[in-house]
DNA sequence: GACGACGTTGACGTTAACGTAAAGTGGTTG
DNA sequence: CAACCACTTTACGTTAACGTCAACGTCGTC
């Protein structure tokens, strides 16, 4: 209650944060090296929700870390549809019945032994390159041998 | 040259192996939880190259080695375009040029970076998994002390 | 000898995740 | 004011990685 959370990830508190910035989809685009229509595509599938001055789109910080959050996924692997699953429960958390609570609890382990095995994965893939490696030095120096 | 190789992993030294086993198409499916049409694919893909007696292919060690790091490959995100040039040049090593041999280790010095950044990757989304189940329990708690 | 399990090829269908092109809007700058 | 951005929507196109279905061959066995 009293310690004071360092900072926050996927929701930022947003009228005393520091940031009073705003970005443009251009911007975010360039940031992130994605396309703007690659982040109007995010938001048409319910991964963002940029604020509209007219017909334009204004991001703020919460779109910024969702944004990033949603790249890092991918390159994790999961879809977007399971990103949006997650970032739908965690923005119902607050006012959250149970069922739907441990059903993100769920999600949750889920990508959890997800990423456990990734960690295996890719330990195993390391070995896999360092022998590929090896063998291919071999076989390098004993052309530079010749 | 002396010290005997614990195993080999790409490359199964055929005559040599213990395992003298081969599988059916419908065997390995049901081993790696993938279907028949999935292995096919791969083949067509020019991933694996399974031996024939008549129509029917037969799959030896080596098919199946190549078919497990075909799919752990998979998981961590690459395309079956990119295994499929990483195992290219594998066979091709022994009498490959030095051209060749050289854009391996580009290769494999690419995917290195990729599997450091999904390392990272993975610790980031394994603190927000904490961060929203932290915040998921204490919602839970709540509910229940009423 | 019919049946079922398994295998084959070929062709078309499907889904996710964007790319791309067309046509229009709104601001600012020379 | 014209030209040029950056932004918008709409809509159709594309690619990877299979799924699905049809139509057929080949076993073992009941």
């Amino acid at each position: 209650m009293s310690t004071p959370k360092p900072e926050a990830t996927l929701a930022v508190n947003g009228s005393l944060s520091r940031h009073r910035r705003t970005y443009s989809i251009g911007e975010l685009a360039r940031m992130f090296e994605v396309t703007p229509r690659t982040i109007r595509f995010y938001e048409q599938e319910g991964l963002l929700a940029p604020e509209r001055r007219g017909q334009t789109r204004i991001y703020h910080e919460k779109d910024r870390v969702r944004l990033k959050l949603t790249l890092r996924g991918k390159r994790l692997g999961f879809s977007l549809a399971e990103i949006r699953e997650v970032i739908e429960m965690y923005d119902a958390m607050p006012d959250g019945n149970a069922r739907q609570l441990k059903r993100l609890l769920e999600i949750l382990s889920d990508k959890r032994s997800n990423m456990e095995r990734q960690l295996e994965d890719i330990r195993l893939m390391q070995r896999e390159l360092d022998d590929v490696e090896m063998r291919a030095r071999e076989v390098l120096e004993r052309l530079d041998q010749n």
